[in-house]
DNA sequence: GTCTATATTGCGATAGAC
DNA sequence: GTCTATCGCAATATAGAC
């Protein structure tokens, strides 16, 4: 059962993310968010005590499946194996959650001011231990000898940049938004790069 | 000969440029870039009518060089020599207009509302243009058969990333600031991943 | 719990002295 | 051409009726 409250908070929490994703955080304003929700404005303060903590918790829920998306670092498996499920689950993020992931890029672009210390302190240990496993593949001869930090600050930037700047590749592809082929083409092309130009070994492309 | 004019709207825009690359247009305060100028604040407004005004012109300032970049495809040459030069140089601006090159980022993630349509439309025309070539070169056999613009949305989010995203990369690096080497290694790594990972034919590395 | 009507503040912009 | 002092407004936030 849910309560008029849950609805409503959802209802704010969804518009909030579109309008902060639109717009970011300084240049939304509250009576948006309302109006977008078909809510009255004063609700939004009520549910959510302030302008900032509504954007926080658009900000938290993003958090979760972007550690989530490592957990493929996180089990046992071979190297080719992790990469591609890694990149496919960071597409599907930047799809899935659009608006909360371009959000988060806004706030990191800008030095996380909103972020708490432990939250950038899990991002980082997360982003350390995917770094070492990387580089425990390098160690074993199971893929070339790259730098694992910028692999893996390229295939960030190439995941997050269908969410992030889906405006310009709208623009570019002439398309107003992207369907399941073109994630499809995007993840393949991520793949075949990464597998193929750090020669990761695997038995499917050798 | 430099007037006093030229060096305080020199000031100004360097000021204005840093600020609005660390806060995003809405959340920066005139007051806040002519104290960074060291300026009253109505010189802002006596030298640039008003904050939109500055911040097209730090805008402007960007897509110049940003269309400069795209020169290696513009001109007669080999696949690889052609990727590698665009990588480097858009590296390159990465670094040299970190600020400017943020502020154009942000301005394309919330649909650049403060972009002429021409602008628009010429580096649109320029991206068509690279992706063309890029796709003459894959019906030549000069390279494999990936997509051409999910190849460029690639090297142009790895490119950008280290401008824009800077916070993060200090953050997980835990350096403050990314030095030559760092620039080095980040430009090899992606020329080999789009390189050796489109098979695109080189007389060096096979 | 919900919403109308209002208080308050902070910032973009300018008038006018030098 | 330059800067002090101030206006006006827009947007966050709330008091208080229902």
């Amino acid at each position: 059962m849910t309560s008029i409250r849950e609805r409503n908070r959802e209802l704010i929490l969804r518009a909030a993310s579109e309008e902060f994703a639109e717009k970011g955080f300084a240049a939304t304003k509250t009576s948006d968010i309302a109006q977008r929700a078909g809510l009255p404005k004063p609700n939004v303060y009520y549910y959510f005590k302030s302008k900032e903590r509504l954007y926080r918790e658009v900000l938290e829920s993003i958090i979760e499946p972007l550690l989530q998306a490592s957990s493929p670092f996180n089990q046992p498996g071979q190297p080719a194996e992790v990469l591609r499920a890694y990149i496919r689950t960071k597409i599907r993020i930047s799809r899935e959650h659009a608006c909360a992931s371009k959000v988060f890029a806004s706030e990191i672009m800008h030095g996380a001011p909103h972020l708490s210390p432990e939250r950038v302190e899990q991002l980082n240990a997360q982003a350390s231990h995917n770094i070492a496993r990387i580089q425990g593949w390098i160690d074993e001869g199971l893929m070339a000898k790259v730098d694992p930090s910028h692999l893996l600050f390229s295939i960030w930037a190439a995941t997050q940049t269908y969410a992030d700047f889906d405006w310009q590749i709208s623009s570019v592809t002439g398309k107003a938004s992207l369907g399941d082929t073109d994630y499809e083409a995007a993840a393949e092309t991520l793949i075949r790069m990464v597998i193929k130009g750090c020669e990761v070994q695997d038995d499917v492309t050798g």
